[in-house]
DNA sequence: CAGAATCCGTTTAGATACTG
DNA sequence: CAGTATCTAAACGGATTCTG
């Protein structure tokens, strides 16, 4: 057995940063969004196919949202008709191979997360 | 320049094992709970202490749900003195690892993080 | 094409008080 | 100690409509 330490006082202050994590990628799709810029820039009716549940509004918010954590970067072509890209930056990269970490294990387990899922009942008393 | 491929034409139902995960872990406290309970099993009281800006319903609720998803573990001591305990199962252990990546990023990055976001105006016109 | 604006129902979170 | 119950405020998400 061994020697439990006492939990820190106040583990939402100290692990602030990476609550943050959840807090910006814990959305619906900003995840989601991310990996279709992968490969590439997109553009905003291309990221709409992929993700065709996602109402204009949403994707609008959720890429401002990348945006302004600095991890997408956004470009309007001086010609209109090139459309406005959306690309990673260096920083959206660098969260790439962690997320895939995290996707990996999702997929790894995600039977016995279901499984679980279904063998659960509420609570039996006592 | 790399040929880019065409992106999937459903995305969100071809990720959907991994789209779990921020579904899961994406709330605000089911990431932090398990760390608390990283280095052994923790009493609910023991867990309000780090998280203190929880409230009992919410634990409670991320509790339920970390144990509906078999990540977490929890036993009723028939001796109501020594209280119940919450304790990661194999599976939530499993997690730990990818989870620490995301936090060891986040760690790394959160400067960055908070110079983009100060940074960031809203959106300059043309 | 790439959004912005508005409306509105649903979900989520928090405060507070109470119980076995 | 380990929750439950209730109520309310705020955030989220979607549908729809409109615009440069």
């Amino acid at each position: 057995m061994t020697v439990r330490q006492p939990l820190p006082s106040d583990l939402f202050e100290e692990l602030c940063p990476s609550s943050m994590v959840p807090f910006r990628f814990g959305d619906k799709w900003s995840a989601l969004v991310i990996r279709c810029l992968e490969d590439g820039p997109r553009r905003f009716s291309e990221l709409r196919v992929p993700l065709h549940r996602v109402t204009p509004k949403m994707l609008t918010q959720t890429l401002r949202g990348l945006e302004r954590s600095g991890l997408v970067s956004r470009t309007a072509h001086a010609d209109p008709a090139l459309g406005v890209e959306y690309a990673l930056t260096p920083l959206g990269r660098s969260l790439l191979k962690p997320m895939w970490a995290l996707c990996d294990w999702a997929a790894e387990h995600w039977e016995e997360l279901l499984e679980a899922h279904e063998a659960y009942e509420p609570r039996r008393l006592a």
